[in-house]
Order: C-alpha cells, then structure tokens, then sequence
DNA sequence: TGTGCGATCCACT
DNA sequence: GTGGATCGCACAC
C-alpha cells in the first residue's frame, strides 16, 4: 500500500444508514493490535439496521446490551450471539436513534498470517472472513475491548478507513438469519467477490 | 430466580 | 440439509 488512508469522518455516519451500508462496500477495516501488527480487510458485505426495524436489536428499546447503538455515530457495536460468537457493527444516525451496519465479511489484505492463527489455523484463506462471526474472530474483536470504540479517532485501534477501490457492481438482497423483517432489502454485497458470505 | 433463544459456524449425513 | 455447540441477555414469573 502506498497511499496514505484516513478514517472515514463522523459525517460519513450521519447519511442514511442504508446508504452508509452501501457506501461502506470498498473501504477498509484497520485493526491494530497490542503487538502493533496491522491487520485489515476490505468490506465486501454489509447489512442495515434501522431504528423501526423488528429485526434491530434497538427496536424494543435501549437495552444494557444495545446501548452503543444509542450513542453517538461512528462507534463500534460489538456483541456476543449464539454462545460463541461475535458481530461487528458501525453506529449510524444521530446519538439517541439506534440504527448500525452490519459487517458481514471482509476480503483480507494485511496480517493474513495472524488472521489465521485467530480463526485457528485454517488453511483456506477465503474461509478466514467470510462471515460476520468468521471476521470478527479473525481480527479478534472483544465486546470488552472494543464495544463502543470510536473507530474515526486516529489512534483507535479499530478504524474504518476510505478507500480508493476499482468499481464494482453492487448486489441488494433480503439480510440473513433474521426471523423479523425477512423481506426488507438491506443486504449489500460486492458482486462476485468471494469472500462474500452467501448468495 | 428461571427459562428460551439468537444479525452463526461447523461437522456430519 | 440438518442439528449441536454454548452463554449472555431479555423478559416472564
């Protein structure tokens, strides 16, 4: 890499959520570690999660659990599910209207190596990130240490940065293993890439 | 204080 | 294609 990347802005939160959700399609999550590895991969799936949404975690109101969600925009929501795994999202909309991103699967591009240490020494590298409980092991993502982060500051050590990608053409279906709101279309993902979760 | 289940993954058939 | 793993959280009692 030789370009410079910078976090995407606060701002960027405020649009849309579902228009955020597609937007984040071709940036980059950057993931710094203790250690001071890097290790990052672009976002090639994504789903929206609004306020009026049965399928929202927010949507029966403001939990101990989901209490990121209502803070300010820009902030990670990270939580635990199914006993054994963790979802990374991004914060949208205003502090006080709990909306967020999903981030369903990443293609690698830094700190392969340590990736699939994390995911338990797998060798296939498409099987390191291609699921939202796959990347967030593969980065090793915590909801003690990184539920609520602030991933706009410069030195957070999980950023959301802008990235320059080639084109690509974008495909919109209805979102996975949700049983409320199955028909609503606000999964994204980039076509033919294969690191994407489903088709 | 108890109980049911989930924005998933993996092994097995 | 199906079911088990596994536990924090929400909600009912």
């Amino acid at each position: 890499m030789t370009k410079l990347e910078e976090a995407l802005p606060r701002g960027f939160y405020l649009q849309d959520t579902r228009v955020a959700a597609q937007k984040l399609l071709g940036q980059i999550v950057q993931r710094r570690l203790p250690s001071g590895e890097t290790l990052s991969g672009i976002i090639v799936e994504t789903e929206a999660y609004l306020t009026d949404d049965p399928a929202c975690h927010a949507y029966r109101g403001q939990t101990p659990r989901n209490s990121a969600m209502f803070g300010p925009p820009g902030h990670a929501y990270v939580y635990f599910t199914y006993g054994l795994h963790m979802m990374l999202n991004l914060v949208c909309a205003p502090k006080g209207i709990a909306e967020a991103v999903l981030i369903r699967a990443l293609e690698p591009v830094e700190g392969e190596d340590t990736m699939r240490e994390n995911r338990g020494g797998i060798s296939e590298i498409r099987q390191l990130t291609n699921g939202p409980g796959k990347l967030a092991q593969a980065l090793a993502l915590t909801r003690l240490s990184h539920n609520g982060l602030d991933v706009t500051a410069p030195q957070s050590e999980l950023q959301i940065l802008a990235n320059a990608s080639p084109p690509f053409e974008m495909v919109t279906t209805t979102r996975i293993g949700i049983t409320q709101g199955v028909d609503l279309p606000w999964r994204y993902y980039i076509q033919g890439n294969r690191y994407v979760s489903r088709r």
